[in-house]
DNA sequence: TGTACATCAGTGAACGCGCGTTCACTGATGTAC
DNA sequence: TGTACATCAGTGAACGCGCGTTCACTGATGTAC
């Protein structure tokens, strides 16, 4: 696993054979260890959904305030810029299953900011707020990481998301 | 082009040879007419922007009113997901050269948001409004895409795209 | 009007590549009696 | 304490696949004189 994350954030793109030759083992050696490619990948988008949700929610605490979903954005948004690959693999992937655990992680994700919309913005549809937050959130990541969108610095593309969110609430 | 625009919504990965398939003509036979796989890409993908540009500002017309808005970001939702391997060849890939026509498709396409947002809301950050806009949809668009968000119908989905837009304004 | 030549789309064989996956195997470690 | 056996991670050769790309080629069409 370890050394499906090194692969990964080396640039290189996902397979079985590049996570082989990271550790230094034989292509066919992950086979004792993971039935196929795709459950591999499984993993890697599971321990990478953990791994978000600790840093956006570290003892499942909601954004308590306008600002702390400033804050939630700018990790997500930074996330996808550290971990670019993975974060393809957590999110650039139809996944037709229901229980995948990656449609299962995002529902969390959602569900922890809905709660936080309707806490802290009675008035507005908590759903819908929780979606679009969500979603700029995700878009902004995108975006970045596709270079539609363009920042010198890290700390620039941080006020930048921060700006961009504060727009929208 | 037709062709390649074919394969892609077929579901097929975009390559040359499955190009060249589609058109019923020999695997080498697109080097006629593209130097090499990443032009017929990029051409491709060009298209596409033409064609999102074609739905969203039929006459450069900006979204008048915040109704047009929501209509704007179903359009740009619908589009993805009715194309929804051309769009990942549009906006999914890094592109690091500012002067890609991807880059710069993209750019316009803020800069009518932004124009849109300075006219209807004088008294919020125009182009943070407008990043924010374009990245909630953006965001709704692969969100859905890669089935994160789901929804049984086109029209159930135009409505919560509406709703979730409707809850940023 | 006919002939010589250039242009140009398409051909088909071939290259090397990395991929996922299978197979029969080796060799070290742990466990049962 | 020693022996027999099971477990299990890793090996290396091999498979078939689709890919991008090169090469020398063919054959039809257009153009110049």
């Amino acid at each position: 696993m370890a050394a499906a994350r090194r692969s990964l954030e080396s640039g290189e793109a996902f397979s079985l054979r590049a996570v082989a030759r990271e550790v230094g083992v034989s292509s066919t050696a992950p086979y004792r260890h993971f039935p196929h490619r795709d459950a591999l990948e499984s993993a890697v988008a599971a321990e990478g959904f953990r791994e978000l949700w600790h840093l956006l929610a570290p003892d499942g605490t909601l954004p308590q305030s306008p600002q702390a979903f400033l804050e939630f954005a700018v990790v997500y948004v930074d996330f996808a810029a550290d971990h670019p690959a993975l974060f393809r693999v957590m999110f650039g992937k139809e996944c037709d299953d229901a229980n995948d655990e990656r449609v299962l992680a995002a529902a969390k994700l959602h569900e922890l900011l809905a709660r936080a919309t309707a806490a802290l913005f009675p008035d507005r549809d908590p759903i819908a707020l929780a979606t679009g937050l969500w979603s700029a959130a995700h878009g902004l990541a995108f975006l970045f990481l596709d270079g539609k969108l363009r920042s010198p610095s890290r700390e620039e593309r941080a006020d930048r998301v921060r700006a961009t969110l504060a727009a929208l609430l």
